[in-house]
DNA sequence: ATTTAGTTTAACGACTTTGTTAAACAACTT
DNA sequence: AAGTTGTTTAACAAAGTCGTTAAACTAAAT
């Protein structure tokens, strides 16, 4: 957004680090301070206050993915030809950020005042998105399935995966961290023929 | 598990409340005993201190799922088979607690102590479940597609949902919990039927 | 009628957290 | 040489948190 200097850098590195991990309330400026090498009291010189840190750290973890999510609910092109490159995008984003949904979504989940306020800031229209995909034709497309659960299903299998890494790392990979990103990256393939075979599928009945 | 007094409950139900909502760091024994309507001595009389308090609610909360999981993973019969009950199950419990899969996962991935601890006392065995998956015959079933692949497209459609339930809800369904709540419904007839298109269609090829 | 278990009230100590302030220092600019 | 900016140190008040204790109260059980 604005020019960052090398210590603001280093207070949001750490603060995004010990917010994703531990939560707002499960972290303590001293924490953040200590993490960034600097003094706490730095701290509420750059920010003003916790609130305004974990704000700043809240906005941008949505900057990474909500974009994606808003450009294709509001693209012109149609909703299959963009899958691949947004599964794409969103995976690698979150193999760089595993930690960044579950944030994001308890976030969401604690704080009930913050969805209405991103939809309006990020200017997203329901009723828009709904109506482009009838008019792209999707819901021809989907056998008559609800776009809605479309949607639903595309960012369950290219969300959770990663929302779930400790549980899957251990019970599926074994805790081998190598064959897990392997398997994520897998995914980057197997999303989108699954999505077309899902909506192909359906057509043909 | 043992005899619970009417105030041991109401203890439980407000901690769960507060917990899933807040997370551990977020809650406050005073919070917990205002909710339940009671002194905050009185939760330090029942369990001896916060943690055990939260320990409770969150072994409850695992208890709720994981043994499904294993179930489905150790169990004799194929994995086919199991999907359409298991989906049911998952989706009936989250229905009921939407906000359980976002403390579970947030708690596992801000304290990673946890999950080896689970494996343990679950008796989990990774490699048993993936042998007795190939014993079966599922990885033809799924036509070479790697069978952890397949046991992670069905966990994202059935619970991702549900974690993302504010953004879903807001979103999606215009804030319309009735319409979210029979969406949920919905999927539990769509992910079985997509579970056996993607395999059978794999199969064919 | 007395005991007992559950509960409340009040209070305490020890500790943590947040935000603020004042003073001093370092380094770089002008 | 003086000024500016970023930074540290030290200290503080206000508020909150947790666990504990002692004393008193209630109501049901013996």
């Amino acid at each position: 957004m604005v020019l960052q200097t090398e210590t603001e850098q280093k207070i949001i590195v750490s603060a995004e680090k010990l917010f994703y991990q531990n939560g707002k309330a499960g972290t303590s400026m001293q924490d953040i301070a200590d993490d960034a090498g600097i003094n706490r009291t730095l701290l509420n010189y750059y920010f003003r206050s916790k609130d305004q840190l974990f704000e700043a750290v809240f906005r941008k973890a949505m900057g990474r993915f909500v974009p994606n999510l808003v450009a294709m609910l509001h693209s012109d092109i149609s909703f299959e030809e963009y899958i691949p490159a947004m599964v794409e995008t969103v995976i690698d984003t979150m193999i760089e950020n595993p930690q960044i949904p579950i944030f994001v979504l308890q976030e969401l989940s604690s704080n009930r005042k913050r969805m209405p306020q991103i939809i309006k800031e990020m200017g997203i229209d329901p009723a828009i998105a709904l109506k482009k995909m009838e008019e792209e034709g999707v819901s021809k497309v989907t056998g008559g399935m609800d776009p809605r659960q479309i949607i639903l299903n595309l960012l369950s299998l290219s969300v959770f995966p990663f929302a779930a890494k400790p549980v899957a790392l251990d019970i599926l990979y074994n805790g081998d961290n190598e064959a897990y990103l392997e398997a994520m990256k897998e995914r980057k393939k197997i999303i989108p023929q699954l999505m077309k075979q899902l909506m192909s599928q359906n057509r043909s009945r």
